[in-house]
DNA sequence: GTCTATAGTTCGATAGAC
DNA sequence: GTCTATCGAACTATAGAC
């Protein structure tokens, strides 16, 4: 009877989910269409409901308030792919901006999770709302992730031995994020995942202890 | 009688201001406050007023709807200052370089702009947004302005001739709305003036048709 | 698990007194 | 130029029937 996160079990099959549970993620992927478009404050849970095609009640026994709501959609986003994809050790430093280059590639794919995420972290900025600190603590995390990937590559000889890494990995996330602020604005006139391979391009050849463009992907 | 837009220059004095005036930039600048901590949807006249000292239906005589208010706050901020950063004629890519880390250096001291920008251009990905055209077209024109500076640099003889400007002249809009980002959510955490300042040294270095790094500014 | 009904706010905007 | 008063609509959340 209780909804709170975890699948009812229900029936014998191991790992089969409930039938609920299909209609809980239709209102996740609905809410991220909504706080997409609207942000948080503004998005209202009746036209949610709607899109889903219940009532605003209904939803309500599925998220008890709008903020939990919220706090299921980012924990229930692709945030840990995200995560996995900076934090995964690769094998060399090349290879993981190559794995940079398929996130980018990957959120083209994906207009409506990326356009919620520009709204929530620039909405996010206010220290009073619902994911402020959740983005202050994403930045930290990923920030302390790709710095590690470099501190790796400086280890292994690959990069420069001066390589401020913190730095580094702080810039390399506000070149993503700019780029996808802009390609949100006008897809037409950005090509996202062309843009940050130059840029990583340039950057290897910047970074590289050899001064060599980035070599292709090794498929490994 | 009116209020729309100009001063009613009331008496004598040319250039005078009638009082109405001041009013109407208190609005703005509070308006301002507002639409960075809410956004433009959330963003309540009643409370914007209140902040104010006045009514609601006192703010409303001075501008006749919320999405007016939010087109004059627009116009009136330091968006013409920035264009003119971007676009002004320097006499070096050097010089201009100097100018876009003046520029950040005093978003660092306008938090209240900055968070305001971040908060709505996030939310303007949505087509139907009151400021998605506005933003657009800020995009275009200063990724414009920004390339031409550096075809300058080009044809100068400053950069290199394979130079690709439009590339970097997004990029270089990317970076620095990246680095705003984080900025907002965690100034602790983020020196963005000086991140800016490694990119742009090294981004000089790699443009430099001499190779050298960005030479420190000319007073000129 | 979804519904209806509703409480209690707050919203943007209008009208008219002063 | 600012006020009060008010309209109609939308909002989050709760309560209880089925």
């Amino acid at each position: 009877m209780d909804v709170k996160g975890r699948p009812t079990t229900r029936g014998t099959a191991r790992g089969t989910y409930a039938v609920g549970d299909e209609r809980r993620s239709r209102i996740l992927d609905t809410a991220v269409e909504h706080f997409a478009q609207w942000g948080f404050h503004a998005a209202s849970l009746a036209r949610i409901a709607k899109d889903v095609g219940i009532t605003q009640g209904g939803l309500l026994h599925h998220f008890r308030t709008k903020e939990a709501l919220l706090v299921s959609v980012l924990e229930a986003s692709d945030e840990h792919d995200i995560e996995r994809f900076f934090a995964e050790e690769c094998a060399t430093v090349a290879e993981w901006f190559h794995r940079l280059l398929d996130l980018t590639a990957h959120n083209a794919r994906r207009p409506g999770r990326t356009r919620m995420f520009n709204a929530l972290v620039g909405e996010s900025g206010d220290p009073e709302h619902p994911a402020h600190a959740f983005f202050t603590r994403r930045y930290r995390t990923l920030a302390e992730d790709a710095a590690q990937s470099l501190r790796r590559g400086v280890d292994s000889g690959e990069l420069r031995p001066d390589t401020d890494c913190p730095a580094e990995a702080r810039q390399l996330l506000a070149m993503m994020d700019g780029l996808q602020l802009q390609w949100v604005l006008d897809p037409e006139a950005v090509d996202m995942p062309a843009q940050l391979h130059r840029h990583l391009d340039r950057l290897y050849r910047a970074l590289s202890a050899s001064g060599t463009a980035l070599p292709p992907r090794t498929t490994d």
